[in-house]
DNA sequence: CGTTACCTGAAA
DNA sequence: TTTCAGGTAACG
């Protein structure tokens, strides 16, 4: 579900209700086996009990809650999960909707894991298909120490971009959604930012000229600061850590626009599938 | 390098 | 009934 920019509004969001906040009891589903990666789920509610959390930091799409004592909690949301945080007094997630919606996952069939707060609050972990997982660990970079660099930070410049893309003979779109290449863009993000850039997703990433790959970098970067600044995209699952929905499914050029006009030149969008992804482009504006 | 498994539920 | 879904690791 979440990219970047849903992860980093969730991060931002969260800052402020928890960060000086203490974890006074956690629970874990025991329909949830595979959540908790660094150990049993037994150990990992016991070792995070009684722990602070100090600060709330982002790396690709991981979030990492570093706590007192020198250990980082460290959460990946992968497709449906969610986390949202209920100020104190209210303990429940909303019952499903009886509508048949869609955007309402983070209802209590969903919940897998609650953290009990100091101030009363709560922190609930939602996910409907239960693929996201969770490690406490001492070394950070035995979870994230393999991603690539931040999209939006200042080791990303045009030269990294195109030293990214040399000596890759997989299609762009794939190089761009390897986080080992670039941390923290997905599905989405690579469809608009190759848009953006006039690129053909499937075109060998060692191909793209210079001015190519420059263009992408700048691409990237406005695709991801339009989308923090209207708090990500909710095409189905993803709500914020108040159960709102971000607003750039709004402003989306290609993404799940198949068959519809491009906004530029009016050609039909294309889908087809890069690296078993469904896959969206102009046929006509990108080369 | 591309494909498949991991899960659940909605849409085609 | 089959396909598809904001992801990733483990395959061959």
């Amino acid at each position: 579900m979440p990219e970047l920019p849903e992860v980093e509004t969730i991060r931002r969001d969260l800052t402020p209700r928890i960060v000086g906040r203490t974890v006074v009891e956690a629970w874990v589903s025991p329909d949830a086996p595979r959540l908790v990666q660094s150990e049993t789920p037994e150990s990992f509610c016991r070792r995070l009990a009684g722990r602070a959390v100090e600060e709330l930091d982002r790396r690709g799409k991981y979030l990492l809650l570093r706590l007192d004592g020198g250990l980082t909690w460290i959460v990946h949301l992968r497709m449906t999960g969610g986390l949202i945080h209920l100020p104190a007094g209210r303990h429940d997630l909303p019952p499903p909707k009886a509508d048949g919606t869609r955007n309402d996952c983070p209802d209590e069939r969903y919940l897998r894991a609650r953290f009990r707060l100091d101030d009363g609050g709560e922190l609930c972990y939602v996910d409907l298909r239960k693929l996201g997982t969770m490690w406490l660990v001492a070394d950070e970079s035995s979870v994230v120490g393999k991603l690539g660099p931040e999209p939006l930070g200042e080791a990303f410049d045009p030269q990294e971009m195109r030293r990214l893309l040399a000596k890759r003979s997989a299609p762009v779109k794939s190089v761009l959604m390897d986080q080992h290449a670039v941390a923290g863009i997905g599905n989405i993000y690579a469809d608009e930012s190759l848009f953006e850039a006039g690129i053909r997703p499937t075109k060998a990433a060692r191909r793209l000229s210079r001015v190519a790959a420059e263009r992408l970098h700048w691409a990237i970067r406005k695709v991801l600061v339009e989308a923090l600044a209207d708090r990500g995209s909710s095409f189905r699952d993803y709500v914020d850590a108040e159960g709102e929905q971000g607003m750039y499914q709004l402003r989306v050029k290609v993404f799940r626009r198949t068959g519809e006009p491009c906004y530029v030149c009016g050609t039909a969008i294309k889908r087809i599938k890069v690296g078993g992804r469904s896959t969206h482009y102009c046929p006509k504006c990108q080369r």
